[in-house]
DNA sequence: AAACTATTTGGCTATATTGCCAATTACATA
DNA sequence: TATGTAATTGGCAATATAGCCAAATAGTTT
């Protein structure tokens, strides 16, 4: 079956999705507002970076509809808007423990 | 909690495995390949892309351990090593599907 | 209104990724 | 051995991403 332009823009929208996933901060933060809603500033904290970098990964889990954000006062509220990509991480750890055994594999030939 | 290095190299690992994913052309290389086994010279028909390119895109989802690849005679044969990964895609639609909801809302206000 | 705080945005440099072409490698067959 | 085919690798230019600083924005408090 051949790749037309109309898959081709189904797949980059999917990635566009997935890409925004594609960095440890990010998931840090994904992971984090797993457990409840969470500040900026708090991030902020946690991460040690700043700010401006926090603002901007949190850019990109909004644009990509991953997460939302509630303006309370002086900070932002950021949360999990799809709980769903939480799953990721048990696939991915499952990936990891294959990696692993394959090195160990590799190493004992 | 704050972020200490053994998480940032946690959270490093798998944002490279989900890295791998991050490309249109590669969620392609993972959807076809969980019908079924395919050689590069199938998949770079199927893409329409210069076979180097493919096979570099081939080359970023095995390193992540995501496919495996098996040469048998003149050609290399791929397979999706660990098919959870396809549980990302049921999310990411949900993703974009709750993206066209938001969108409709914004424009009807 | 002035000063302060939390966050976002713009701009910049450094680094990473992509995709093509050309060259190389590996295997098959005449 | 010479020729051909499939795939990988190296190299390059174009583009995208990341993270910091500085400046702008939005809301709060004095």
């Amino acid at each position: 079956m051949k790749l037309d332009s109309r898959d081709k823009q189904n797949y980059e929208e999917r990635a566009k999705v997935i890409k925004a996933m594609a960095h440890p901060t990010r998931l840090f933060i994904v992971d984090e507002l797993s457990k409840g809603e969470r500040c900026v500033c708090e991030l902020r904290d946690m991460i040690g970076a700043d700010i401006s970098t926090v603002s901007k990964h949190l850019s990109v889990l909004k644009q990509a509809g991953i997460v939302e954000d509630d303006k309370r006062g002086l900070q932002v509220w950021y949360n999990l808007k799809v709980p769903c990509i939480l799953k990721f991480f048990g696939c991915v750890e499952d990936v990891l423990r294959a990696n692993v055994q394959q090195v160990r594999k590799v190493v004992r030939k």
